[in-house]
Order: C-alpha cells, then sequence, then structure tokens
DNA sequence: TGTACATCAGTGAACGCGCGTTCACTGATGTAC
DNA sequence: TGTACATCAGTGAACGCGCGTTCACTGATGTAC
C-alpha cells in the first residue's frame, strides 16, 4: 500500500476491488463491509462516502460483473464467426472462462443471494449479459431442421443452465463431487452432444 | 406446539426440522442456531444436547438430504422400467421433483457452502446419491453406438449439471432470470435432444 | 405401591465477537482573491 | 506567488444487535429398592 494521505484518490473503486478479493477468497458470505474497507486501508464508516451500506458495494460488484460478462459473451459471439454455430459454441465457453477468471464477480452475480427485482439498472444489465445468449440461439435457430426446432430462448436457456450445473458442481472444491473431468472438456462435450441432437452437428462426428 | 414439560421429547429431530423450515423460507444464510432453537421453543444452549454445535446441524440437515435423494433417485430409477432408456430419464426427473419438493434438503446439500472433505459420513451418503446416477448412466451405456459413446460417468455429470442449472437459475425468484418456461419443460426438453444428440432417441422425433 | 435417588435434557444468564451503521469531527485539497 | 477559505473525503469513537458458545443450575423422568 504506497503513502496516501488522507484522502484516499478512488476508494469507490478500491473497495469493489477489496470486495472482489473477498469473495473470491472466502465465498459472497466472507464478504463484509467492514474486511473489505479494511483491505482497502480505510475505516468502515469511509465506506458510506460511496454507497449507501453494504448491499450498495455488493450490487456494484455485481453490476461491474454483468457488464464484464456481457461484454465478453458479445465478444465470443462476434470472433466466433465464421457460422452461427461456432459462435454459439464460442459462447457457451465464454461462459465458463468468465466464471474462471472473475470468480469474485460471479459468485456476487450469482451467489450472493442479491435480488434484481427492486434494482432495475441491475436488472438492465444483466439482460444484456443474457440478450447475447438469446441472439447467438435465434441466429443459429435459422439452421435447426424445423421439426425439432425449439424456441431460441429455450435452447440458451439448456445451454446457459448447463454451463452454470458446470461451474457450480465442478469448478470449485464444490459439494455433490469433485470433478471427474475438466470442467471445459465437460461443457465442451455436453454442448457438442446437445448440438448434435439438434441436428446442428452430424450425427457421426 | 402442544403442552410439553422440561423435556421436549425428540428435540434433535425437531431442530433438523426447525432449521429445514428456516432454510427453505430464507435461505441457507437465513439459517441460525438460534432462531433454529426458538422455532423448537427451546433454549439454544439446549442444542449442544444433540450437536456440537452450528455446523453439525446444518450437516445433519444436509445428510437426512442426500438420504432421501439418493432413495428417491433409486425408486425413479427402478420404477422407470422397462427400458435403460426411460429408467434414466426418471432420475433425470428424479432431481427436479426433489428440488422442489425439498427445497430446505436441497439448498442444505447444495448452497450451504458446507464442505463434504474433513466429513466421511456426509461424503458417504453424497457418494451413495450420486452413484444412483451413474449406475442409471452405465446402463443406458450399452446402447449407444459406440461411436459416440462417452464415459457413463460425463454423461451421469451432463444430466446432474444440467438438472443443477435449471434448478438454480429458473426454479426461484432467481438471478439472472426468471423462467422462460416451467422448469419441468425445460428440463424435459433439454434432456429430450441430449439423448437425442447420443443416439438413444429417433432424430425426428 | 411408595419412596429415594441417579440421570441428564433443558434453563437462563453471561461472554466476547464482529457486524452494519451513526455522528461529530478533522485535515487535505483546490479555488478565489 | 501567497493567503483565506470552502469543500468534502476520511477519522475514530460509539451504538445496538444477534450470533455461537459456556457454564452452573434445575427439575422431570424413570429405575432400584
Amino acid at each position: 500500500m504506497s503513502k496516501r494521505g488522507y484522502h484516499h484518490g478512488n476508494l469507490r473503486q478500491a473497495l469493489v476491488e477489496a470486495a472482489l478479493a473477498l469473495i473470491a477468497e472466502k465465498g459472497p458470505q466472507g464478504f463484509t463491509l467492514s474486511e473489505a474497507a479494511k483491505a482497502a486501508d480505510v475505516t468502515p464508516a469511509a465506506v458510506y462516502r460511496h454507497f449507501t451500506g453494504r448491499d450498495e458495494l455488493l450490487a456494484e460488484v455485481a453490476r461491474q460483473g454483468y457488464e464484464i460478462f456481457a461484454a465478453l459473451m458479445d465478444y465470443a459471439y462476434d470472433n466466433g464467426q465464421p457460422t452461427a454455430l461456432s459462435a454459439f459454441e464460442a459462447t457457451g465457453r465464454a461462459y465458463l472462462a468468465f466464471a474462471r477468471k472473475y470468480p469474485g464477480h460471479y459468485q456476487a452475480m450469482f451467489e450472493s443471494g442479491l435480488s434484481l427485482q427492486g434494482n432495475p439498472e441491475l436488472a438492465a444489465v444483466a439482460n444484456k449479459a443474457s440478450g447475447v445468449l438469446e441472439k447467438a440461439a435465434t441466429a443459429l435457430s435459422a439452421h435447426i431442421p424445423p421439426e425439432k426446432r425449439p424456441p431460441p430462448a429455450m435452447f440458451s436457456a439448456h445451454i446457459w443452465a448447463l454451463s452454470h450445473g458446470v461451474v457450480e458442481l465442478f469448478t470449485r472444491g464444490a459439494p455433490g463431487t469433485r470433478s471427474p473431468f475438466p470442467p471445459e472438456d465437460l461443457l465442451e462435450a455436453g454442448i457438442g452432444i446437445y448440438l448434435r441432437g439438434l441436428g446442428l452437428l452430424p450425427p457421426d462426428a
């Protein structure tokens, strides 16, 4: 911690980052306002210059997470050209990559128990993130034989759920089981089988 | 609460049930030893006659959950005869049914952050539960065309992850999204597509 | 059947702790003259 | 360039709270005689 005077400089963001480190290290319940303040070398009361309280700080962490998440998904989508299929697969991979690379954000978003109700700004940015996956699903939808075409929202939900389940069950020292396979491989294979079921991959691949 | 004297009768199980109700109502973090004791009409100190502390009470809740879960999965498996396929599908449905019917147990097992490390008894009963799904997957494995046959542990993990993701994301007033579809339908459709991808369902169903 | 007694499940008071939050304050910063 | 002053980001002490846990105790239960 460099010498700083009475004033911090950018305490707001420093608190967000302290919270992220705490959450990544000890889980969403390990985060407390007091410890975040201490990690930022500041009195707990100083937090109230920047946030209305504990919940708003946590919400800001999640908000930044959704922002990064949406950008990452969008990047993966664009980058996943040339085909709608490869773009879609890329967003699935991006989900897991995000969870791995930004564990603090991920847990704040999905495991901290904060509610999107009554926080319109947070809900909006969350929708932005899920919008990317639905966009990818819609684009892909055109390539699905009509007789087995589910609504795009449905198979984007499937991929989302599968990805989330893999993260929750198999990426940490999680309950239930230790990972029988590398999570990336598990997800990749699962998505592959699923897309084959949709008729989007050759049945003998 | 009926009149009871100084002695409770079966406080141990009453505390487990109080904890379950608290968890189901307010989430795993809403559970405290003190509130569970109060709900059972007893002083917090009385808890220590039956458990070494808060963690052991929570672990017992989870243990009973795994027990019920394993029994339910096993029942679904047997009941899913006549074919390996229908038995497998039944276990998938049982996962979601369990989460719905026993939300307190479910959250204690998967969302309370308790660790299976250093609790061999809990780990054993957890393995019993996942063992059923693997058994179902292994039986099904024989029917998969060899060139697209993943290890049974892998597709049981896929189904487990998909089910878990659906529960986490779409069954409560969850973060991320409100459910676009009834979770049961979502899971059923997802498993269907997945099994078609494995060559276990006709491609045109 | 009646009494003495051991057991042990529960009480209730107390503890130390860390939490989120409040408040009057202080002192560094940067602007006006 | 130098001084006076307003701003406001941070301090530090204090609060009430509920938590998990401990301890000496009490009184209901059930057994031995």
